[in-house]
DNA sequence: ACTGGCTCCTGAGGGC
DNA sequence: TGCCCTCAGGAGCCAG
C-alpha cells in the first residue's frame, strides 16, 4: 500500500528513465479507474517529451510542454518500466510506450488508482489544488499544526491524515507517528497542546524521511518489477500489533477504530 | 464551515 | 476442500 514514503520511491525511480524521454502512445485497456481516465490523454500526450518527473503529496506528475499525466497509486497501485511487448499481467490497465522502446506500464488491482490529464499546471487541478504542505516544507511546524487544531473536536489521528493539513500521512504512519510522539489518537484535536504539536511535526518528518530513506533500498525491486519494498514492516512499532507487548512498556497494544479506520496505540505510553 | 459516513474495488484471511 | 463473509484502505463526495 503506497504511502508518500514509496511514491517518493517510485519518483526517484522512474525518474532518471523517463525525464527527457518522448512518448510515442498511450493505451487504455481499462478506462475506469478511481476516475474516468480521460480521452484527451491518449490523443495530446503521444508525441511530448517529459520533461519532468514530480511528486504533489501521493500524486505523481509527468510534465510534458502539452500538459501534466497525474498517476495516483491508490492502494494496490504499481508502475513498471518494462520492454513495451512484455506480457500482459492481470489488472495491467495502462501503457504509456515510450521511444527508447520501453513502456510505462500501470497495475491496480483494486482500481483505487488514477491516471488524469490536465493542460494547466497541475497545481490547479481541483484535486491537487487545496492539499496542505508537504511535511518536509518549512511552513509545516509545531506551530502550524497547533494554529490549524484550534476548536477542533475530532480525533488528532483524523486530524493529520487530513490532506488539507499535511499531505502524505496515511493510516499505517499515522499510528505510527501519535506513538512516536506519546499522542492518544482518539483525543480532540483543539485539545493536544503546543509541545504535543512539535512532537507530532517532528515525528511526522522523522517517520516519513526514514521511511523514504529505507525506500531507497529496494528501489531496483521496483524498477525490475519482482518485488515490493517490505522496509515498513520491519519498522512498525504499534500498526497491526494488536495484544503483542509494547516495544517501550511491554503493555498490549490496544486497537480500536477511529474514523472507519485500524487504529492501534499503547495505553501505557500514549495519553 | 465542519464533520461523520459512504463509496469505489479486489484479494486475503477467518470461520465453519 | 470449499464457500461465504468480512475487512482492508485513499480520499472525494455528500448529507446533516
Amino acid at each position: 500500500m503506497p504511502e508518500l514514503p514509496e511514491v517518493e520511491t517510485v519518483r526517484r525511480g522512474l525518474a532518471p528513465h523517463l525525464t527527457g524521454q518522448i512518448v510515442t502512445k498511450v493505451v487504455v485497456r481499462q478506462p475506469r479507474l478511481r476516475w474516468p481516465v480521460p480521452e484527451e490523454l491518449a490523443a495530446e500526450l503521444p508525441g511530448q517529451t517529459i520533461q519532468r518527473v514530480d511528486r504533489r503529496a501521493k500524486y505523481l506528475l509527468l510534465r510534458t510542454d502539452a500538459g501534466t499525466a497525474i498517476f495516483h497509486l491508490g492502494m494496490t497501485g504499481r508502475l513498471r518500466l518494462l520492454p513495451t511487448a512484455a506480457p500482459l499481467q492481470k489488472h495491467d490497465h495502462a501503457d504509456l510506450a515510450l521511444a527508447s522502446g520501453q513502456c510505462l506500464r500501470f497495475n491496480d488491482s483494486r482500481r483505487f488508482g488514477a491516471l488524469l490529464w490536465t493542460k494547466e499546471p497541475p497545481e490547479r487541478h481541483p484535486l491537487l489544488q487545496s492539499l496542505g504542505p508537504e511535511p518536509f516544507d518549512a511552513v509545516f511546524s509545531g506551530a502550524y499544526l497547533h494554529r490549524r487544531a484550534q476548536g477542533r473536536t475530532p480525533a488528532i489521528k483524523t486530524f493529520i491524515m487530513d490532506n488539507r493539513v499535511v499531505v502524505g500521512v496515511g493510516n499505517i504512519y499515522a499510528n505510527e507517528v501519535l506513538f512516536a510522539a506519546g499522542i492518544s489518537p482518539p483525543r480532540p484535536t483543539g485539545q493536544v497542546t503546543e509541545a504535543e504539536c512539535d512532537r507530532l511535526a517532528g515525528a511526522i518528518r522523522e517517520i516519513l524521511a526514514e521511511a523514504i530513506r529505507q525506500g531507497g533500498t529496494t528501489l531496483r525491486d521496483f524498477i525490475g518489477g519482482d518485488g515490493e519494498p517490505g522496509y515498513f514492516q520491519r519498522s512498525l512499532r504499534v500498526y497491526d500489533r494488536h495484544g503483542l507487548p509494547c516495544v517501550a512498556c511491554g503493555q498490549p497494544i490496544q486497537r480500536c477504530r477511529i474514523g472507519q479506520r485500524a487504529t492501534y496505540y499503547c495505553p501505557g505510553c500514549q495519553r
